[in-house]
Parts: structure tokens; C-alpha cells; sequence
DNA sequence: AATGAATGAGTATTCATTCAT
DNA sequence: GATGAATGAATACTCATTCAT
């Protein structure tokens, strides 16, 4: 609460989020050795980078508080000071997940694009986002398992994902009136199309990889699914 | 070991499997009450049924041994005497499943339709089957949260899913000779593709619910997205 | 019932028991298999031997039934059929080697020897037969643990050991008298040492190996056991 | 952390370690009561005190870690918390128990005695020891079934007994010099003549009170014993 | 703010034994 | 005589959470 510089590395902190498929986070957890000891939002941070991790990697059942402490560094009690449960600690890391996402999306500027041009992109960008970084992917699953018993409980997160889905709407109006874009198009529903091509080829990467015996994770792969990805939603959204 | 129409019932309820999308699969477990006894076929028909719902419905660490024994009324020590370890009976419940898929696909006859009406009629089935049964979805979240783990050791699953995607080239020659289908299609890809348009909306149904503040369960909000996804699909492919 | 031949067959494979350290008994087991089939003392004798050997290298806690009946290739319940229990089993498998012991002793014929080349003969006869078999010593060393609470229902193995007894007092009496063998030696004292140093290096061989980092059982650590442990009786008994 | 009085306590409670034959050890477990709560070398001190009871006197398999814990008063979770597996808590009550016997050892002083009055006292300290105790007999016996798996992954206890050991080597060279002890006497095989010949019958006492239909621990049949044992090993080794 | 000891309900798995054929 | 299915009590170990400092 003292030292300023050391909060704003915190704050990069938190916005950073894990990233890499299942790997470390790579998060800046060992810079912070050297200060600790009273590090409030720090503290709070290290938690919620790891809890992510953790419950991207195993699951909300999966995960362990005692290991969340562990390699946050922490108290366990720490866990309950911030976040009073596991529950809750959960609910943090789902939210901050959506949050991160919207936030990325936003970057996106669809609005000064082509319409056909703008769809390329934002099905590459999400295409993209999980090739770099399957957390959200696997919380999502975690989630839609115990049938978003937490995330109905956060008052933050409805209609969060707006923003993106007004933009495919302008996209879609733009089009439409220059003749690039086919008629009965539904912003939501090509959000879901668009998002949910995507989004298969990597929640199921790895039984996909034991179906087709092939390690359906390698950049030949990956590059090849692009491809046709991208092509595929250009042909089914085009006049 | 001895009567024919005990093994005829069995048969029949080994094959139908558990259905629903995660309530109770409705199984004929109370039928058997009079028989019983010295069941094994039955018996071992029951812990699989009752364990592909309680896997699917709680995912692998999730789900009891307890739990599974006490729901087909047999003796916790029977899992272990017909499947040796809650891991191997999940991974029967997987190869089930997956058995299951294959035998359900193989009925469709896509070789006797247009190419066109070829594709729209997989993707309705594809649809329509996640409609009725979001088991194998379930199964397929858990699986890949533990990275195959438990798929890879089977040495059933591998190359089952090539009848259809044979059937799918197929498709794209005909369509492709006769100039309905556009090039450049490869069918492990629009496999994918087909799967993952449908996947998606159902993998994430309770999330989605949530984001859009409305239940996407509802027939309308399936009518919708299912006319949605035939038509993309359609003009995917189209020459 | 009917093959003398078989019974005769059976009759040694009872006699010879299990032997080798801890490893396989060699009993022949696998000659039965062509016969089978309502061979009653046959499977008796098979369930016998298996859990000799089971017993002797897991203790009585560490056996498992359904072990000693795969082993012995006959259903568990055959074990409950010839031997009511668990415990009784065991309680067979404890006379029986008892039995062995004693039968074994007395083939030795020291009556014939000069008092001191009988003690010699005694003493290395005993090294010998742990260094063939272990088997006693583990099951003994399993049924001491719990206080010979299993042996004392024994009705049979009461005083069995008297013969070797009576056998050492005679070479006492005989040593004393022509003045080679020591005053006040008592038999039973003196073949407690006597099976006792004999006993210690190789009911410890493992944790000996251990504190001594080497292998206790190895020829040369055997050879030299044995040379000490005879030059040690002699001169503790001559006069 | 911060009384060391109570410490002080503690560390006297644990250099103790468990006495008596088979039954109760009467550690100090009563005395802790008082204080008790957030007391973390008392509860592992009490931990591996019951800990030592119950292996030695059921063996490993036997010991149950539920008794352990009610016995010790603690929480089940405890004995995880402090040593992490059943195995790991019964390694370091072997270790503990070498490191008693060989600090027992240690106060012999026996270089101060004559060769042969040494080798005397050393066989009635080690029969004596053997009166008041049979902790260790029965936790050797236990880790010599599992042929010494569990001490094999010790890092502490190699060469332990060397002390020892060397002692009787710098008396063997004295008597030998003087011209009491005989020649050819290797210091580690009379260690283990000695250790095992008053071993064996506090090992088998129970068997052989069967046998001899006697109660072989009777003080009568400990002094008769113990008059044999010390004769024959002053017999063994004399010029 | 932070720590580490302590807890009770639970979790997969095992085991000797009995039942029905 | 022989078989394999079925059982209930237990066994080592785990987990989220709270207590005392």
C-alpha cells in the first residue's frame, strides 16, 4: 500500500492473465519475492493468476486450494481472506476471464474495415486467441459442466459479450447494404457459428488427436484448420 | 447363462445406452428388479449405463463409485469385479459412447442423396442428435480437460469416426463432378466443421443461457439455431 | 478317487512343500492340469502349497484369498470347501511345514556320528536349510508377530520338536563321557543357539544388507556366514 | 515456537521413543494434554510414538492409521501433514528406532574393560535389551518380509552400526594381543553371532512356547536363557 | 496482513466370506 | 465337487475450511 511502483506492476499484472495452452503463465509471480510481506493487491493477484491456471488445468473439482497456495506462494488462509471460498475464488477467476476477453475483443477496430475483410479478421483473431491461450476455453467447459451454476451467481458478466456482437451487427447492416453480405444473417447467430468453429477444433484437440492419431496440435495442423476456417465463413456469409 | 430371453432383454438394453441430456437416462434398471440375482450380463449393463450418466453429468472426478453402485442398486465391489478400476469403467463408458456414435451415423445412407441434401441431412442429424443427448458432449468436455488421458489407452476408439468422413468425400466428389460443391474442400475438415458449428452451441448452452440472459434451451431458441447452422453449413460448401 | 497313479503323484507334490527363497515353489502344479476335474486331494494339496509360499512371503495379513485361489487355479470357494477359513488354511500351511522340519531332522542319523562332528552335521544341516528355503523362518516370523495366536489351536504341533531334542541330549551325554563335549550344556538351551545363530543372518538377510550395504545373500557372504557360524558351535560346546 | 520449556519437554518425549515388551509404551502421552493445541513437535513426537507401538506390535500391513490417530489423540489428517504417506511415518519410526539402538549402544564404554568382560557385557546388554523391549525384534521382523523395502529408501540408517561394531573390532585386536581371545574372529560375524543368538528366542518366543509348552518369558526361563547364552558366546570366543 | 496447525466428512479401493447354481 | 456372482465392513488417503497466534 506504500509503493507505487511496485502497484503498477501489479496492475500489469492482473491484466495479463495467463496465457500459454496449459503450460506456466509465465506471470511475473518471481519478481515479487524481493518485496512481499504485506502486498495486499499483489497478494490478491498471485492468487487469482494461479487459481486460473489451476482451474483451467484440472477443473473447478479438479483444482486444489492447498495447490493454488502453494504456488501462489501464499497462506492458504490468504485464500479465504481475499475470496472467502473456493466457490467465490472461481467466480473471481471466471469473471476476470470474460472480462479479458471482452477487453481483447474491443482492441479489434472492426468498424474501419470491409465488411467480408472484418469477418476475416475477427474469425482470425479468435481463431488466434485460442491458439495462444486455451484457459478461457477450459473454463468454459468446466463451467458449462455444472451448468454455469457459478457464473449465474456473477452480476458482472451478463451481456458483457455486447459490445462485440453489436459490431458484427454494423458489419453485417454495412454489408448488406453494399451487396457483400448475404441476406438472413443474425449478428448473435454468426457469433455463435463463428466463435463455435473455432472454439471445436480446440476444446477437442486432444480427442481429436487420438481419433485422427495425430497430433492434431502441430503448426501444419493448425495452419491447415485456419485456412479453412476462414474460408469457410467468408463463403458462408458472402452475397 | 442359460436362458435366451434374459440375454435377448440385455442385449437390447446394452445397446440403447443412456439418453437425455442430463437428467435420468430412463434406462429399464427397474425392469430388471424381478430378475436379478446372479445377473452378470445385467448387472454389468447397469454399472455401465448408470456410470455414462454419472460421468457425463459430473465428469470424471466428479462422479462417485459410491454414487454409481448405489444408483444401480449393486454392490460397490461389483465395479470392481467387471471393470477393475473407476478409470477403466469411464474409459468403457467412453468406448460406449463412442461405439455408439459410429452405429448411429452408419444408418444415415448419405450415399443414397444429393450431395447437397447429403451435408444438410449430417448436419440436421449431427443437430438433431445433441437435440436429443448431450451425454457424449459431456463425456468428450471431461476427456479433454484430463488431454485424453484415458482415451488414449484404448485401443477400440482409434480410426472409428473414418466411415463417415468417408462417406463425406464421397459426398465431395460426387458434388464436386456434378458442380455442386465448391473445391477445395477437404472432408476431415468439413467434418469438423459440420461437428463444431453444432458442437458448440450445445457444448456452452447453459454459459451462453447466462451471457444472453435467456435460456437457449428452449424449442425456439433451437429452432432458430438449427435453421441458423444448415443454412451456413450449406453455403459453405456450395460451388 | 480312482487313478492310484495320480495319487501318487499327489502324495510327493504334498511332501516336497515349497522351497526357494521367495520365489516360485517349482511344485508341479502345472503337471495336474491335463487330470483335473473332481481331484479332490489333488486341490487340496495344490491350495496348500500356494499358500505356503503366499503366506511365507506375504504374513498372514498380507495373503489374499483370491490370490491363493488363482494361483492354485481352483475356485475361492474351494479354499472355504477343504479348509473352512482363512485362518485354518494357514493354521495347515503351519503344521505342515512344522511337519516338514521335524521329517527333515530326522533323517539326519547324528547317532552314528562322534559327538562333536554330530553337533558340526546339526549345525550346518540347519545353516543349509535356510539357505534353501526360507520359508519356515517367514512363516514363523509372520505367526510370532501375533503371538503364536494361530499355532497354539494347533492340537498337532505340540512337542513335535522333541526328537531332534532327545538326539542332542544323547550327544551330550555321550561328549560328556568320553570328555569332549563341555559340562553344563542342556539340550533344549543348545539347540535354541544352535538354530538360533543360524537363524538371525538370514531371517535379517535384508535389513543386514542394508546397514551393511551388500548383498548378504550372496555365495561368498554365505560361505564365510557359514564357516564362522560352525567354528563358533564347536568351540562354544568342547570341553 | 516460542516456549522452550515446552520444547525442552518434547525433545526429551522424543529421544525416549517407545519401551515395553508389547503392550502400552507409556510415553508421556497423558502429560501433553494440558498444553496440547498448535503443540507441532508434540504431535509428531506423539505421532511416531503410537506409530512405533502399532507397527511393531501388528507389523506394517497390520498397523491401521485410524488407530494411530485415535491412539495419538490427533487428527487423521495429522499423520499426512507431518510424514505424508503410511510408509514414510513407519520409515521414520525404523529410523528412529536404529537411531535408539545405536545411541544405547554408544554408552557401553566398553574399551574400558577387559576383551573378554567386554564381550560379556555386550552380550548381556544386548539379551537385556531385548527383556525390556521388543519394539525393534518386531519392527525388523516386519521390514525383513518386505525384504527390507521400506529401510532400502533410508538415507540414514547405512552403516549405522558401524560404532559398534568397531568397538568389537578394537577388542577382538586387544584380546587378541594379550593372548585372551582366540584367533580368526572377524568383528562384524561375531556382531551378528551375538546380536543373533540372543535374538532369536525373544523373535520366536511365542513359538516356542508352543513347541516347549512353556511360558519361555517367564523370569525363570529369561535367567536360565540369558546364564546359556553369555557362557557360550565367552565359550565361543576365548584363546 | 499473515501463518501453519488442526479438523471431519469423504473417496477410491480391498478383502474374507457367502449365495445360487 | 465345483463355479462365479454378490456382499458389507474396512482401509489408506484427501479436501475445503477454520483455529490460534
Amino acid at each position: 500500500m506504500t509503493d507505487p511502483a511496485r502497484h503498477a506492476s501489479v496492475g500489469i499484472e492482473a491484466n495479463r492473465g495467463p496465457s500459454a495452452a496449459g503450460g506456466d503463465t509465465g506471470v511475473t509471480e518471481a519478481v515479487q519475492k524481493t518485496v512481499r510481506k504485506r502486498d495486499s493487491a499483489g497478494t490478491r493477484a498471485r492468487i487469482l493468476n494461479v487459481a486460473t491456471r489451476e482451474f483451467a488445468n484440472r477443473g473447478y473439482e479438479g483444482a486444489r486450494t492447498d495447490d493454488i497456495a502453494d504456488r501462489a506462494r501464499i497462506n492458504k488462509r490468504m485464500i479465504y481472506h481475499y475470496f472467502s471460498s473456493k466457490e467465490l475464488l472461481y467466480l473471481a477467476v471466471l469473471e476476470a476471464a470474460y472480462e479479458r476477453a471482452r477487453s481483447a475483443e474491443q482492441k479489434l477496430d472492426l468498424d474501419t474495415l470491409e465488411p467480408i475483410e472484418a469477418l476475416t479478421r475477427f474469425t482470425e483473431f479468435t481463431f488466434d486467441s485460442f491458439v495462444r491461450d486455451r484457459t478461457f476455453i477450459n473454463l468454459l467447459a468446466t463451467e458449462n459442466r455444472q451448468r454455469a451454476k457459478v457464473l449465474k451467481k456473477s452480476a458482472r458478466v451478463n451481456m458483457m459479450n455486447s459490445p462485440v456482437i453489436d459490431a458484427i451487427a454494423r458489419i453485417i447492416t454495412r454489408g448488406h447494404a453494399e451487396g457483400t453480405i448475404r441476406d438472413g444473417l443474425d449478428a448473435r447467430q454468426l457469433w455463435v457459428t463463428i466463435i463455435g468453429i473455432c472454439y471445436f477444433f480446440f476444446s477437442n484437440v486432444y480427442t481429436l488427436s487420438v481419433i485422427f492419431d495425430a497430433d492434431m496440435e502441430s503448426p501444419e495442423h493448425i495452419a491447415e484448420r485456419r485456412a479453412h476456417v476462414v474460408e469457410f465463413v467468408v463463403r458462408g456469409v458472402k452475397a
